[in-house]
DNA sequence: TCTCGGGTG
DNA sequence: AAGTGCACCCGAGAT
């Protein structure tokens, strides 16, 4: 049997990878966050191929660079494309890893396309007697098909090909495989940019060819064509027709370094290609390779389940161990959500119901609130609060499924558990968007069968990942984090928002007609001032009348159309006294829309209180954040939206609202992690941080006064700081010029040396590691650290420097959080935790513990973790949230 | 469903 | 050659 040889052209086939698979972008990166869907397209491809051709020697040719014989030719050759995304342009290097752990060779040579090399290699292969396959995306090779050469070119997707003998280029085209060289020179080609003859397209170009043979002989009998439009193109072409020839020509004696003798194919490279896998985050490859046989067939077999009634509840006392459970509640908010059933296990048995009302009895409910038996969940703040309306106290979580992921990687975080699963590998759970459709399709299955293979195998998944993902904990450090930290604090959330926060809907309403009427005076003075009637909440509209009807200068503008910015309306508030209404009318719609409506919409009529959720498994630097509604942006810079908070009020007559803050934490933060000796000091004399940041910064005396516009701008240089600010952003920020925004922050790194030499060590550490840590091995992964793009990389290290301190102020008020629910327990107090809003507690108590409160929670937060800096906190009290002193 | 604008720390 | 301070949530309009 003839030797076969395998050619295949790298860059078409990654490209058709990557559009291929362009709608799943998203779900192809790896946990560095490295786009791997063009990579894992190209595997497939190369799979598939395999499959059915055994070749003897193979190699991927790629492009060497934009410049090649070609464009030194003809300078357009390849114009006018548009720019390779950077997703792509990235997987490139880790293509050629793979087709090297394939064991296949990759090649390219300077001046000359990936066709160039094929075509070379091919003809050298038919002249050795070798059965060629080439693989392209790309038709134009279709040229190169012989006796002996087949061209498969892909058709849809990557495997889908066509192959191109001779016979199926005559069936298809009606002309030979080097006549469509001929063809293409008369046509042209789009998308190689190059022109070929006025007016011809396909067709006439076929049938010249077809008659003539090729373009040579087509101008030497030119004079034989009858007198046309087409033929005036002909002859005015010519120059052009004989020049498009060569530039469609594949060169078949490109000056390679190679032969066939040196592209022998190797056959897979099981352990290159097993550790290529694992950093691609190629878990079902990795899967093929991996399992054996008998162990894949028995993790996919079906799960076998019991339904739970009210006749069999004995059926649980046969459980045996930590038990995994599962409430399966349909709407994201739990607080509302209906029951659809749930599935309790141990493991060997699942017992599944659609009957949430089962829980309220023995020995169900004995099993969820015994702290002697574990449990392992899935988001356990959600299983607590929901239990908690059935009348049930769930103790004992051990293994929250969803929390442990999010700990390990903030970027691969779901709220389903099918998706969390498959991040860590595990494929024996459907999403419940698989089973229980999106949009307004979503329900819960009325087949029995569908809904309870369901539960049963959520339940399983958590019982599955419990070791493996404990284990990654331990490996990350992060133990501690997750066992002393995380789940304690659950608790504590769940009961806070379980508890809620009053609030007066009276107080709202009478501010609302109040904005009503405001507004609507607004209103009139703005159509006045316009000289129509429009809609001021369009940005479009608004655009609009300022910038075209009005004709103020335009400051800024959006990927839509122009900015309406308040930064930007601020520069045009004297040029036109509109922009001040516009300024005006801007805020209290927001009041009213936001504040007003949107918290009168969310106050539970059961108990006037507002229940909201914190996300504790969201942020990408371990805070905390509010939803339905989101109690940690409720106003209070501004007076007029200050007001908001008078209708926040205790629940119990008597009892007032405490709050308790860290200032400047970050900064103390900073302070810490650096150990900047300066900062550390200035904290440690108790001073005002801004005033002597000022003092340092300025170069000011140690007694000098500090006014205050000079301690508002050291106050933005040490955010900005923090930040990772610019130069550029001071220069915005504080409105000085961009040359002194930057000598304002070289002054500040030479004051305070030890933070310069910490953003260096911990872009670094990044960029080494993949990821940054906080003072609890809090991580967060960044994989753009390595980015191409100069903007996503500087983001990448911004991000760096930040998550440390934003993530461990976060840590820090956690484990507060935690103490402060055990102090209050072990005192006995009635005060409750209400809020957390990132640096600061909401507490309300009967005003006789509020003297316990002043000592308590300072206390307990400003001991929560040892710093070498001071952490310092200041408490105020008062009837209403608005009127804390 | 996306974009803009704006509220918080 | 381009962009320019971190972390969020939500309402309204446009599509």
């Amino acid at each position: 049997m003839a030797k076969q040889l395998l050619l295949i052209d790298g860059n078409s086939i990654v490209f058709r990878a990557f559009f291929a698979m362009h709608n799943q972008i998203d779900k192809f990166t790896n946990k560095d966050g490295l786009h791997t869907a063009a990579i894992y397209g190209f595997k497939l491809m190369l799979d598939h191929v395999l499959d059915q051709f055994h070749p003897d020697a193979a190699l991927v040719a790629f492009d060497a660079g934009k410049v090649t014989f070609r464009t030194k030719m003809y300078d357009d050759y390849k114009g006018g494309r548009n720019k390779t995304p950077d997703e792509l342009t990235e997987q490139f290097p880790y293509v050629r890893e793979l087709v090297e752990a394939c064991g296949l060779h990759s090649y390219e040579l300077k001046n000359y396309e990936a066709d160039d090399i094929i075509g070379t290699l091919a003809k050298e292969g038919d002249e050795a007697g070798y059965e060629t396959l080439i693989v392209t995306g790309d038709r134009d090779l279709t040229q190169l098909a012989s006796d002996h050469t087949t061209v498969a070119v892909t058709h849809k997707g990557v495997t889908d090909t066509e192959h191109y003998t001779p016979a199926h280029v005559e069936e298809k085209l009606g002309i030979t495989p080097r006549q469509i060289i001929d063809m293409k020179a008369l046509m042209g080609d789009s998308s190689d940019n190059y022109p070929g003859v006025t007016k011809i397209g396909e067709k006439t170009a076929i049938k010249l060819v077809k008659q003539f043979g090729s373009v040579e002989n087509l101008y030497d009998h030119i004079d034989e064509l009858k007198k046309s439009k087409m033929k005036e193109h002909l002859v005015e072409d010519e120059a052009i027709a004989r020049e498009c020839k060569t530039l469609a020509t594949i060169l078949q004696d490109a000056p390679l370094e190679i032969g066939l003798d040196d592209i022998t194919y190797r056959g897979e490279q099981t352990e290159e290609l097993v550790a290529f896998y694992q950093q691609m985050g190629f878990k079902s490859f990795l899967a093929k390779m991996d399992l054996a046989p008998e162990e894949k067939a028995d993790k996919s077999a079906p799960v076998e389940y019991t339904e739970l009634t009210a006749d069999n509840l004995a059926a649980v006392d046969q459980l045996e161990g930590e038990l995994n459970f599962y409430l399966e509640m349909p709407d994201a908010n739990y607080h509302t959500s209906p029951f659809a059933g749930f599935v309790i296990g141990d493991g060997k048995t699942w017992l599944v119901s659609r009957d949430a009302e089962l829980l309220k009895q023995d020995p169900l409910k004995k099993l969820l609130e015994s702290p002697a038996v574990a449990k392992n969940v899935f988001n356990a703040k959600a299983q607590i609060v929901g239990l908690h309306r059935l009348g049930i106290d769930l103790r004992n979580v051990d293994f929250d499924l969803l929390l442990a992921s999010y700990l390990l990687n903030t970027n691969d975080n779901s709220n389903d558990l099918g998706q969390v699963a498959l991040e860590h590998d595990y494929h024996e759970v459907a999403t419940d968007e698989e089973v229980y459709g999106k949009g307004a399709k979503r329900a819960i299955p009325a087949d029995d069968q569908v809904f309870y293979t369901h539960l049963a195998q959520k339940a399983r998944a958590i019982d599955d990942l419990r070791a493996p993902l404990f284990k990654k904990l331990d490996d990350n450090q992060q133990t501690p984090l997750y066992t002393d930290i995380e789940v304690p604090l659950t608790r504590v959330l769940a009961a806070m928002e379980i508890t809620g926060i009053k609030v007066n809907a009276q107080t709202l309403k009478d501010m609302g007609s109040k904005l009503t009427e405001r507004l609507a005076d607004i209103e009139s003075q703005i159509y006045a001032a316009a000289g129509e009637e429009f809609n001021i909440n369009s940005t479009k509209q608004l655009g609009h009348i300022l910038f075209e009807k009005l004709k103020l200068p335009v400051i800024k503008k959006t990927k839509t159309g122009y900015s309406t910015a308040v930064d930007v309306l601020e520069k045009l508030a004297d040029q036109a006294p509109i922009v001040e209404d516009i300024l005006q009318y801007r805020q209290i719609a927001k009041l009213q829309s936001t504040y007003i409506t949107g918290l009168l919409k969310v106050i539970h009529s059961s108990d006037q209180k507002i229940h909201t959720r914190y996300l504790q498994t969201l942020t990408q630097t371990g805070r905390l954040s509010s939803v339905d509604p989101n109690l940690q942006n409720i106003p209070v810079r501004l007076p007029e939206g200050r007001l908001i908070r008078k209708a926040f009020v205790p629940s119990h007559a008597g009892w007032q609202i405490f709050s308790s803050d860290y200032s400047q934490v970050e900064l103390r933060v900073l302070a810490h992690i650096t150990g900047d000796k300066n900062l550390q000091e200035d904290f440690k004399n108790g001073e005002d941080i801004h005033a002597s940041t000022a003092r340092r910064i300025f170069h000011l005396p140690a007694d000098a006064e500090i006014d205050r516009n000079m301690r508002r701008r050291a106050k933005a240089v040490n955010f900005g700081i923090v930040y990772g600010i610019s130069d550029y952003g001071l220069a915005q920020r504080i409105h000085v010029s961009r040359a002194q925004a930057h000598e304002f922050i070289q002054n500040y790194f030479k004051e305070f040396p030890g933070v310069k030499k910490y953003i260096d060590d911990t872009i670094a550490f990044a960029r080494e590691h993949g990821y940054v840590e906080t003072i609890t091995h809090r991580r967060r992964y960044l994989p753009d650290i390595h980015a191409k793009s100069f903007s996503r990389r500087s983001f990448a290290e911004r991000t760096a420097m930040n998550t440390p301190i934003q993530g461990s102020a976060a840590d820090i008020i956690k484990i507060a959080m935690i103490r402060m629910k055990e102090e209050i327990k072990q005192r006995q107090l009635q005060a409750r935790m209400l809020l957390q809003i990132h640096d600061e507690l909401v507490f309300e108590a009967p005003a006789e513990e509020i003297p316990v409160l002043q000592k308590l929670v300072p206390q307990v937060m400003d001991s929560a973790v040892q710093l070498n800096v001071p952490l310092k906190v200041e408490s105020k009290v008062g009837d209403t949230w608005y009127d804390l002193k």
